[in-house]
DNA sequence: ATTAAAACAGGACAATCGACCTGTTTGGAG
DNA sequence: CTCCAAACAGGTCGATTGTCCTGTTTTAAT
């Protein structure tokens, strides 16, 4: 009688569940959201949240593989690749990240690191999947500073512990920028890693 | 007929509780540790715990005011103080950390930014708790670096600003070695430090 | 000695957590 | 068309969460 038929879409189901996962755990983090709370936000039946996440540690380790690596992707892999060299793509990942949460209002901190130091302690799996991106952040840094080496555009420069810093630096001001609400960490950081860098790209060229 | 009696020592079963708390919140975190798990590591009974901290966020208040709070102070604030200037102190500070977790094996992370990670977005409290001890850190290192102008000892330096970049080289470099279970990020960071620091310090003098 | 408050014991409480269950519907392979 | 697995609905389950309650003992002030 209720002529109401239902369409079958498991792969729009699934990524409705870790869209929501992802905003509510970098929003409040991933112990302090529920499983029904994150049915309710997707609008999705506890039945067909257990077919596609029989238990909330696979769907943790969905947003990380899924969402919190292409975030790091689209926000500093993709952007330093696209600019010449490394300190120019670094100012500008800054400036756009300073821009964003001054628009915004709140600081609710970097996705990476937020899941990284709730869930490192609790899961061996999702904690290697967590360092993987850090990984994978670091050496696409470390990468750019090395063709700018070889294109003798740097010198004197180590470039495995030098995308360290920067990666350090940047998690580090968003942690500070989380707990004070404020945007200053991120414009004093940026301020201090451009001049670093200037110091260490002037001497070539 | 049961002979026993009892002795009451409030400031010691609150101490027992809140050393439990603090280094429970430390390894697992706030949200993952419950106040069963604290009353049987402290040995406390449920009326003594209640008496003492009638809900959870007050023990998570005593432990940033008192514990985290102590632990910057001891770990960063105090060194600096003792050493001749901040290059020497910071270079200490981080060869002190990174023994200590070597020895240890594994790496739980900084007390202050686990906590402000996690309890931040809940609890306005204890987010403005977390922010005092990160200012309280952030200025005595920055009062440290302009010590250190003012003795010509440096130049050309943002006292502010580098102590910014300090504390979030460090707090992010704990985060990656909590996430990769390494001391390498540490290394690097100290590394890249001292370089910079060098860098500053050298012209004067 | 009396008394009141602080300190503590031990258990109960509702609420919420994540996991799981049985049944129904959809959609593609044969 | 047949059939079966995947997809989904809706509800239930035990365990655990943090909080609170009643009663008892200790401590200190008067």
């Amino acid at each position: 009688m209720t002529g109401n038929r239902r369409t079958n879409d498991p792969q729009a189901v699934r990524r409705r569940i870790v869209d929501a996962a992802y905003d509510a755990f970098v929003a409040q983090g991933y112990l302090a959201t529920g499983m029904m709370e994150l049915r309710e936000k997707a609008s999705v039946s506890g039945g067909a949240m257990a077919h596609h996440f029989p238990a909330k540690r696979e769907l943790g380790l969905a947003v990380i593989r899924d969402r919190v690596a292409d975030a790091v992707r689209q926000t500093w892999i993709e952007p330093l690749q696209a600019c010449a060299d490394a300190p120019t793509a670094i100012d500008l990942i800054f400036e756009n990240i300073i821009s964003d949460l001054s628009r915004k209002g709140s600081v609710s901190g970097c996705p990476l690191n937020n899941m990284a130091m709730e869930v490192s302690p609790h899961d061996e799996e999702m904690r290697e999947a967590l360092s993987g991106v850090f990984t994978g952040w670091h050496d696409a840094l470390s990468a750019k500073f090395q063709a700018d080496v070889d294109l003798k555009r740097a010198i004197g420069i180590d470039p495995g512990s030098l995308a360290t810093l920067v990666v350090a630096a940047y998690s580090g001001a968003m942690a500070i920028a989380k707990a004070s609400q404020e945007v200053r960490p991120l414009r004093d950081c940026r301020q201090e890693l451009a001049a670093l860098l200037a110091s260490k790209y002037a001497l070539a060229g």
